[in-house]
DNA sequence: ATTACACTTCTACGAAGCGTAGAAACAACA
DNA sequence: TGTTGTTTCTACGCTTCGTAGAAGTGTAAT
């Protein structure tokens, strides 16, 4: 569903409509999917706050509120936020990743403090 | 709903209802679940892997099959599984859990192979 | 201004999951 | 064998998701 927020910047329905046909012809090709279901879809993200819309401009203009990157960082946020002991859950944590992904965390940390970016 | 897993060992259904009664109890007392709720909620945690039953005993012991700390860690991987870039998320998250924890973080990762427990 | 058409909102339906629990099946002990 | 504790089956209401049709609304061309 949101796998369509990896795209840039903001567009229409219709575009969106679109670029979903296309990525989903290479697979399986689910025939695409109509217009409203879009629009609905796009509705239910927005009260959701997981996407903008620009009423102004004529067809509406959808953006997403957040990239998936920072998607991603929120909800591993949350989901830390539920442990009981956040600590605790860290290191299980990075004692689960890779060892690449471990030696690229050493470092991101060894810069002290990790600006946007 | 898992909130009960935070316990130890195994126990029975019924252990498990008066636990949460008590649990329960201090806030808002949302008068004890019937026992055959418990049992419902267990099997469908069991279901989904999150419970194991020992059906020898007369009254099924249930027990989590993972801890919370460590299924915390297991939804955190799999949150960052669903990352188009993993390594981006990452850094995205650790530039947002607070300076205590990177700091926690700096040294797990200083420590090298961090091995159970 | 009128009309046509694109776009949006409203409403809806089926599937799935959750919380809850009653009824019925079952097992074990007295 | 009856009684009681346990477990399974079935179910209902609620919410979310995926999907979309029907109807409303705004805009632009005529």
């Amino acid at each position: 569903m949101d796998v369509l927020w990896d795209i840039d910047g903001s567009l229409s329905a219709n575009e969106l409509r679109d670029r979903l046909a296309d990525a989903s012809a290479t697979p399986a090709g689910r025939g695409t999917l109509a217009t409203t279901t879009i629009l609905t879809v796009l509705s239910r993200l927005e009260k959701k706050g997981f996407v903008m819309r620009d009423r102004g401009s004529r067809p509406h203009l959808y953006r997403a509120t957040t990239t998936r990157t920072d998607h991603t960082a929120d909800l591993m946020l949350e989901v830390l936020g539920s442990a009981s002991d956040r600590q605790a859950a860290l290191a299980r944590f990075i004692g689960t990743v890779s060892p690449q992904e471990a030696e690229a965390l050493r470092q991101l940390l060894g810069v002290g403090s990790p600006g946007r970016e």
